[in-house]
DNA sequence: CGTGTCATTTTGTGATCACAAAATTCACTT
DNA sequence: AAGTGAATTTTGTGATCACAAAATGACACG
């Protein structure tokens, strides 16, 4: 068997022909698959991640996994010990109060500065991956709903132009989401409820407050009303 | 000559004994090496930083160095461009306001977070920070100035004990700190203010908002007036 | 004197190696 | 059979190497 622990889909094989080669390709595909990972929850909370483990997961040597995981780890997405061992952090309690005010105080500020950037062909576009989300919703794929929700959210904030605030949010959210992954794990995806479509609306009407509170609500929706109980019953 | 192009004192030389010998012990100075030099000011926006120039600055191998270089971009203190060469970034005027906002928002709710957990002796502490703070500013030592300053804020946040909120804002300050400096530079340090006794009695008399308007004021002081116009006249 | 071209040097990147610390396995004792 | 010790494997770290891309400098030509 060449599979190791787990998840992570050999990359594109650096196959025929070039593809984009450039410079310092093979840490930015490396950087993307873990990433990626971690968004939809394919890495488990407390599990520890091993530098060639992941290279031969990937087909590529330590030395870009290495810095990826530097990279990371400084996003707070990923934990170095003090043995120098790589780890999905555990949420807390106090954590979780943490990235959900943050996310309040970040997110609506940067939906806001987006507003105005926002084309006919965004909401459209906004449209479709709600409309998926939706059915992933109904036949319970959780990865799927959050890659999905993933991109609807940086599909707002991507459009500010923002160089500052974006990346922050990013690591919020690479921070909580393999951990709303384990909760979905359990609850399952049906109780899930968003603001999006309210979202939408607002962008559509140009209504600054009314995305405002459409940003606050899926936030709380999404985070506030599940995640305590959850850390608290454990 | 054995200096290379920069301001970086030589790592402790891994003298005598041991020092703190664990895993990784050499990237983490060279991480605080980097990072206070960034913090002060003595890395210059828009000039190259080199993983063999830094490395033999500090004189170790290359090999933490790069790594180092890699968290310090996760964070965008610094900048791959695509030739993968690493520069300080540049300020923008949308940079510039952007983290001027985010701090905005971050900084009063961290310390606020913080108020309850300061106690009499950090007060103490915080006063001593701030005594050299008006010194520096009449003896025009922008340097020590910038890393007092920074020390007071996060002697401040630190308290808090966040794990969220705190990395946030030290990405933020990473940012910010190597273009203020050339301000300095350009300015001197004579026209500063700060609200920092108006925080101390705040934080003495457990005054919630108190705190949050010296620490917005502190903010807009330092930053808002200054920073602006000289983007603009640049 | 400016300009384009070519040779040289510098630089980042990915790979591999050697080593020590840590974790794991396994045999052995009680 | 359970705990404990040593032996073995795994892992992160720092260093070095080879290579290609990029930057730099020299130089010839207009």
């Amino acid at each position: 068997m060449t599979d190791r622990h787990s998840a992570l889909t050999s990359l594109p094989a650096n196959d025929r022909k070039g593809a984009t080669s450039s410079r310092g390709a093979t840490r930015e595909q490396v950087d993307a698959a873990i990433r990626t990972g971690l968004l939809t929850g394919r890495f488990i909370p407390g599990k520890a991640v091993t530098i060639r483990g992941l290279a031969t997961d990937l087909g590529v040597s330590p030395m870009p996994v290495r810095e990826v995981l530097q990279r990371l780890a400084a996003e707070n997405a990923l934990e170095v010990k003090s043995n120098g061992r790589v780890q999905v952090p555990d949420m807390t309690p106090d954590r979780f109060d943490e990235v959900l005010k943050a996310r309040l105080l970040l997110e609506p500020e940067l939906a806001e500065r987006s507003l105005e950037k926002l084309s006919k062909r965004d909401v459209k576009m906004l449209t479709a991956i709600d409309d998926e989300i939706d059915q992933c919703i109904i036949s319970g794929d959780a990865e799927a709903y959050m890659r999905l929700n993933h991109a609807f959210h940086f599909h707002v904030y991507r459009a500010s132009g923002s160089k500052v605030l974006l990346p922050l949010i990013d690591s919020l959210w690479l921070q909580f989401a393999p951990f709303m992954r384990t909760v979905y794990g359990r609850v399952g995806t049906a109780i899930l409820v968003d603001q999006h479509k309210e979202a939408i609306r607002a962008i559509k009407q140009r209504d600054r407050d009314a995305l405002r509170d459409a940003i606050m609500g899926d936030i709380t929706d999404g985070m506030g009303l599940i995640g305590k109980e959850i850390l608290e019953t454990t």
